[in-house]
DNA sequence: TTATAATTGAGAAAGATTATCAATTAGGTG
DNA sequence: CACCTAATTGATAATCTTTCTCAATTATAA
């Protein structure tokens, strides 16, 4: 059994038990690639990348561990325009990304500047609003400041 | 050639021309088909609606579709958790969707209560943001009133 | 009316995601 | 510590979803 030594990944273990699941190196491994990348990475990136923890990782025990972590609220989707989508990392259950258009980075921010406007959007459009999703593209100090 | 009397779809093909594009009963066809539903349609729904007018109209050919209206600003992406998406209509090039989880309909509000924190959230990320991707989730008027 | 390049339909191909199932394993119990 | 049981995994098949290919068609401009 792998052994992380992050907190976060401590932390996942009491929340998978919590739920009345098991903490498997494999969903601990994934979640610990998924907390170390600082980039956008694909399913196969995540997939690779678990394989130099635990070289036998199957590609469908990455999907099914994206369902567990999202349900967990540590991690949370990403979509791109393409159709392709991925995991991202979320420090806070509510969380948004900014991805970087140029390099792939995402930040995580928890601060969702969205929410004094439920109340408002609500009484306009007669829904009850219960969930949103926000994501923003942008470029990242680092790109704006060398490539242009 | 098909003819459409709504206004959107005159436009539209004003619209085509502008960009070189050319203006074909079927690009009119699925504009017409996702300008006149309320509702959230899959792609086969959206093929199927356009069968309706059009007969022989391909899978393929939705898809192209999607992608000359989305550019032309008609249309946007719409996307749910579950990894499906789809496309709906949109009244303004900035258009954002609220979604009704009972029963699919779909809201398109042009006014953006985003666009006055993007200046301070870059300054605090350090991302010169270009582009976000927002939609909410919710139960509409309708819903709400008789099921619950 | 004709010429030309864009567009289309059909089906193949490629990609992404989920389902299946036997083998393995985490976590609780005695 | 050894055993039990249900959950989980890996491999691969199956099922979408989306894109590609190419010959036939068609919108537009001359």
């Amino acid at each position: 059994m792998a052994h992380f030594p992050c907190a976060k990944e401590i932390n996942a273990k009491e929340l998978l038990r919590d739920k009345g699941l098991k903490s498997t190196p494999q969903r601990l491994a994934v979640l610990h690639v998924l907390h170390e990348s600082t980039k956008y990475l694909s399913i196969n990136d995540i997939l690779d990348k678990t394989k130099e923890i635990l070289p036998n990782t199957g590609l469908a025990t990455v999907y099914r561990t994206q369902d567990v972590l999202v349900k967990l609220g540590l991690v949370s989707r990403v979509h791109f325009e393409d159709g392709c989508h991925t995991y991202a990392y979320s420090a806070d259950t509510h969380g948004h990304h900014i991805v970087c258009t140029s390099c792939n980075k995402i930040l995580d921010f928890a601060e969702c500047p969205f929410e004094e406007y439920l109340e408002s959007l609500s009484v306009k459009t007669g829904f009850k609003i219960q969930n949103h999703f926000l994501q923003l593209f942008g470029e990242c100090n680092d790109c704006t400041g060398s490539a242009n």
